[in-house]
DNA sequence: CTGAAAGCGCTTACAG
DNA sequence: CTGAAAGCGCTTACAG
């Protein structure tokens, strides 16, 4: 059907060097020439065969997307993030391969010795990752979501737990909360052990509170609805006169709220619920709709990927960049109760 | 890094082509001969290498899933029926690349044209779809998650539309209910114009509302929280009786779930709300969880690749499959109030 | 500015 | 059972 540089070359009169001159725009041709073999490329219906230039150019301008199998909840935010990517490497002329693979070096060892892609973006991060290795000792180029504990000479976006947390606490704090319980995920789960997220976003909570002078209660809870109710009860029961929470859990944040709900609590006149890294999809289906720091999904998709396709390229490793959650208004926040709000941000 | 098949044939003494005989298996080889090569292969680190392969054979053994770009929302499930499309493109050998990209023919041409992939897994078919029309001329291979109005040839695997509305509707009526409202999708926005589910699930309603003798009520609603609550608002407001509501809006079920809640009415006591074809996130999210019929994700996905293999394969085309949604318990239906229950079912 | 030629890493008739 | 050779569709020094 399509036809081939050679087909496109003999309509020409040229050789197929010169083709794939004009096509890649690689040397000069001249005009005359030029104008022949575009006509002929149109004429024919030329396209490029993107197995051939892969093999002749070693390079296949394809991208694996790495990410654990056992998806423990991307969040709803998970198409979102992929579709970024894969329309980013597109826009570049780049193809995005899924590889959802279990955490273990093996099957990721056998992908990247098929050839098939150039790079790897690598996801779901843990502290010592044994793909980490395998990327290395392949001389496969990468980048990484999120981050691993040693990072040196790693290319790599991430969420800025730091600022955040930063934000969600001024927001709390701003509307006269003093002090405020975090919930966070559990790490008892063996593939969740030092999570980069849980791990840096605690020790930014337990930092700012430090620093604001606060008590940092921090409880950890399952990600099911079923969890942040029985964090909500366990709240009530062990430390009554909290006014605010800091939920980073995204699929316990509605049963936490349902929780503090049933025992007859007011969500925000009694207590504040925050929802930290949340998608939009969740924070608005539950009632009141949550106020939130969304979850950068989109961008860090694009940026990640702009980040491989820049080492691929050759070019300068791209800084690491740090994205922070936009604060979304719900109605889950409100000023503290007893009037303190005024009164605290003078004291 | 990788040896190439030439360097396993230097060290084995044979030739390239005898060591590709043994790599897949296509020729009987003498045992001794075989050993050697095999032996030569470990040691070198042998990996067959894909572009290669893929450049002699004409085939790449990569396939594309294809879906807009503009996400009208998969679903908080999308991202379980792209990693199980994937995971089973791998299985069997094959990779799977993502191009979520315009509804329009244009950007399709040209990426078919690229010789990357092997075939293409379509997705959110219209009733007229231009997309189809591309792989027809282009001789992609193809097969469709969802069906488009002309089913000629077609190779498909679709929710089954009729089975899960049936299923739903025998759930309700065995409570009791003996009347019920649909809740549907927007079809008033153009991309969504014709949209196959919201035609068939609809259709499906009003065909069993005239078996079983009941008036059909459906209701369009947007797929965002705030018009299911409007939802809610008006099925109270111009149908006051009704004791059931039938969802399939997964975005809009939270918001008429709480809609009614706001106005006093209970669910299930006062009123049984029943979504269908919803992720289980969704419906635990919400107080009380939805009683819900979840959407087979994983399995179109696994379902959808398999039939586009064995197109690619030469097989015969599997023929279309049709997967209902399953029955996932919740609190939010319960007997139709006044007791009607017993007596509706042996009236 | 253009072309002849080698080569990317494989598969596959064809011959023996 | 094995090998020599052509070829898949391109890119890229090299020469002119």
């Amino acid at each position: 059907m399509a036809a081939t540089m050679r087909e496109v070359a003999e309509a020409a009169g040229v050789s197929i060097a010169t083709v794939s001159f004009v096509v890649n725009n690689s040397k000069p041709v001249a005009p005359e020439t030029r104008r022949r073999i575009e006509e002929a490329m149109v004429r024919l219906q030329f396209r490029r065969n993107m197995v051939g230039r892969a093999l002749a150019s070693r390079r296949t301008r394809v991208v694996a997307l790495v990410y654990p199998a056992i998806e423990h909840k991307l969040g709803a935010s998970g198409m979102e993030f992929v579709t970024s990517a894969a329309r980013t490497a597109s826009a570049a002329g780049y193809h995005l391969v899924l590889w959802p693979i279990s955490n273990d070096a093996a099957e990721l060892t056998q992908l990247v010795g098929q050839g098939l892609v150039d790079g790897v973006l690598l996801m779901e991060v843990q502290l010592e990752d044994a793909r980490v290795e395998v990327l290395r000792a392949t001389r496969t180029p990468f980048a990484l979501i999120g981050r691993s504990g040693d990072l040196r000479d790693l290319v790599y976006v991430d969420i800025d737990f730091d600022a955040t947390m930063q934000d969600a606490v001024d927001h709390l704090r701003g509307l006269g909360h003093r002090s405020m319980v975090m919930v966070t995920g559990s790490q008892a789960d063996a593939s969740f052990r030092a999570y980069g997220p849980y791990v840096r976003a605690e020790a930014a909570f337990r930092r700012i509170a430090a620093e604001q002078g606060f008590e940092p209660v921090v409880l950890e809870c399952e990600q099911t609805t079923q969890s942040g109710r029985a964090a909500a009860e366990q709240i009530l029961a062990s430390w009554p006169g909290t006014t605010a929470v800091l939920v980073f859990n995204e699929f316990a944040a509605p049963g936490l709220l349902s929780g503090l709900l049933r025992r007859g609590v007011c969500v925000p006149q009694d207590v504040s619920v925050l929802s930290v890294l949340t998608s939009t999809e969740m924070s608005t289906s539950v009632d009141p709709p949550l106020t939130a720091f969304s979850s950068p999904g989109a961008e860090l998709g694009r940026l990640g990927v702009r980040a491989l396709l820049r080492v691929l390229e050759g070019e300068a490793a791209p800084p690491p960049a740090l994205l922070p959650g936009t604060l979304v208004p719900g109605s889950s926040t409100g000023p503290a109760p007893g009037g303190g709000s005024a009164r605290e941000r003078h004291a």
